[in-house]
DNA sequence: ATTTTAAGGTATCATTTTGGAACCGTCAAC
DNA sequence: GTTGACGGTTCCAAAATGATACCTTAAAAT
């Protein structure tokens, strides 16, 4: 599969990672989460080239997870700021922070904790059931068609490779 | 900055992106949550070349991510399994899905739903406060150093890149 | 007993993506 | 009127990737 396909897959996760799944994209977007909105500030403190970070950045702004606000018209500086899209993205950063936390401590801790404003405690943020506040993990949920599949074969039009996992998926 | 250093940068989120922030990774994670657990289902599923998965099976192994289960021995036929740690990147998937699902829906909704088990409701799981159990967002949460920065700089070997991030965040 | 088939890879090479360095244009400060 | 910062772009070499062909083992088919 080439990698310019793979946004039109019929998974989600597909079509999350072919936006943010590279070696850049999720550390600016943290940056961003971190204030760190320009252009050079970024480039500096994530050790990226201009050239990978311009193109990154357009991306971004593209797939409106970023947009650009000009602070500075005369010279054309912007600043990058998230939108809303790109403030849903939290829960993704966190996960991924939390999960490194965790599993690849060098020794010494969380770099960074996050306090919650509205209880004023250190979160460790946790994934919860929306219907019951429980916890959610692998071991407790099972995975079902929803309506992005089962349109797609009631109207016979579900891609091959999608079709073959879904049966896949069914039979185990 | 050169790929290979990712891992021992000081930021979580640079961890982990290091082991999971490639075009493939997270696909192959989400097979294997999925239960497609043998090479060929794998490639097959997911378009990959033979080449690349094997070279990122091997790196996830390398990393204890996944762990390879022999069924035949005979013919060294293995099945590739979450350890602890890739059971707990659970959340990450989930956040991605959820992200996916909201943000880029093709018009047909979630292709696949998470059934929760011990509620059996059908979850939309959210990022909840360890301490208030509410639901935690970016506006909501405010970035404080943790002791994996604090201790190195007590130490005085916080890399000087960090060491700026660092300075950087605090005057914001 | 020989051929076929399948899984799970390697080897090779063309294409794509990336990193690094140099260069460019605008404006502000000196 | 020169210098320097910012936000780029251009160019080239190096690394990662995709496609195809090939290899090995052993079970199954003939």
């Amino acid at each position: 599969m080439r990698w310019e396909n793979t946004h039109t897959q019929t998974c989600s996760i597909a079509r999350s990672t072919a936006i943010i799944g590279d070696r850049w994209t999720l550390l600016i977007i943290r940056q961003v989460f971190l204030r760190i909105r320009r252009f050079s500030e970024i480039q500096t403190t994530l050790g990226i080239s201009k050239h990978r970070l311009s193109d990154r950045l357009n991306r971004l702004v593209d797939s409106e997870i970023i947009y650009r606000e000009v602070y500075d018209q005369a010279r054309n500086r912007s600043e990058y700021k998230l939108t809303d899209s790109g403030l849903e993205l939290y829960p993704v950063i966190v996960a991924l922070a939390s999960w490194g936390d965790k599993w690849l401590d060098d020794g010494d801790g969380a770099p960074v904790e996050y306090v919650h404003n509205s209880c004023g405690c250190i979160a460790n943020p946790k994934l919860c059931c929306s219907n019951c506040s429980e916890e959610v993990t692998a071991l407790d949920t099972i995975v079902t068609p929803g309506p992005g599949i089962t349109k797609k074969i009631d109207r016979g039009d579900l891609p091959a490779a999608d079709l073959e996992l879904y049966e896949k998926i069914m039979s185990l």
